[in-house]
DNA sequence: GATGGTCCCTGACAAATGTCATGCCCGGGT
DNA sequence: ACCCGGGCATGACATTTGTCAGGGACCATC
């Protein structure tokens, strides 16, 4: 029998995969959570096998989450399962300790075999997303950067921004400017757009 | 039994949910689709009760798939299930027909009840969801705004959007302006989320 | 302890963006 | 027929944004 603990902010979704992965006569769902901060005291209580994962939660997100989980404790494998299949979160996820990363386009049937080879010690990646990790490539961006960028998101004017993270607008423009020129984007929206999209943020 | 039709891009998603209603011993999933164009085929074909549509999809949206099926098909109940809870999505959705919204928000063990409900010829609609509506209100920006909002989206130019919407410079300038003050925002990007957020685009 | 590299910071300049006053067209009300 | 308001379009003007050249701190390498 296959542990399994379930982290997924949407109480549907989260649900709706239990009913799914309970059809199976192998695994067994023994804890659900609906954000980052729960994963822990809940691997703590319950001692999964398996550790399934989503990116975007509230509170911890799901790759510090499983950073967390593996550092305490190694035996407890970790799959992500995540709706965007950034390039950048991959590579994160697999630093972070990972054994697996599942984006939800994939078949339902395929889930529970991804859980089975995670569970056996083996390394799940959707093909396609490893490849486009290798393209995309490491971010770029250098700290400041990205925190800039960051900053920017919500469409920010400069002059918030650097009263934010106290620098002078001339520098918080550099900034800008170097992140538009290392994306190839024309402007800073696109150049969060890009980031934001290689899982940079 | 109370024929079910399944529409949602995430394979994973949308198989979960099938075994997740297919636990009910009143519920049948008969058909299942990965996008919004396939859905008026998939009712003619299989005549189901209610149709389940996801508002995020690729081609035809959920809003229009259900305003479409409606048109065809006027007892078909239809149940929009969406990961985002935009007021404007509940207006649209209503106005085209949906008998109920629920976000993925909801516990996985009140949708049976919500898919009964709305066979049953009742609405279903969050309650939360519904006041933010009403606050949100109708969007405030006229055809072309919206128009001109959309193509701002991706962080294109004013002289890229212009080219691409036939207009001039100076045309386009003033829409975004008008849309920025319409939003209460203080530059472009700040209105797309804003205008976005409350499911105006 | 020089050298070269990278990152961070800054101010001056050019280019894009946002605002405003103005005019045209259409449909509803007086 | 007349006026009025709203949406749309446009060019001139002020503001914000993006680019560039340059200087200081830190680190690794020679």
């Amino acid at each position: 029998m296959i542990r399994l603990l379930l982290a997924d902010d949407q109480a549907l979704v989260r649900g709706a995969l239990a009913a799914l992965l309970a059809l199976e006569p192998d695994l067994e769902v023994v804890a659900e959570v609906g954000s980052g901060d729960e994963v822990l005291d809940a691997v703590r209580e319950h001692r999964p096998d398996v550790a399934l994962l989503d990116v975007e939660m509230p509170g911890l997100d799901g790759i510090s989450a499983a950073a967390a989980v593996r550092q305490e404790f190694p035996d407890v494998r970790v799959l992500i399962v995540t709706t965007f299949g950034r390039p950048g979160f991959l590579r994160r996820a697999l630093q972070a300790g990972a054994s697996g990363f599942v984006v939800k386009d994939t078949p339902a049937a395929e889930l529970a075999d991804a859980v089975r080879r995670v569970h056996a010690g083996l390394r799940v990646v959707d093909p396609a997303l490893a490849t486009d990790s290798l393209v995309a490539g490491e971010s770029p961006l250098t700290a400041r950067e990205t925190e800039v960028l960051q900053a920017a998101r919500d469409g920010s004017s400069v002059a918030t921004i650097a009263g934010r993270l106290f620098l002078s607008e001339g520098t918080v423009r550099n900034h800008l400017s170097s992140a538009i020129g290392k994306t190839g984007a024309g402007n800073r929206a696109e150049a969060v757009r890009i980031a934001d999209g290689n899982g940079w943020l």
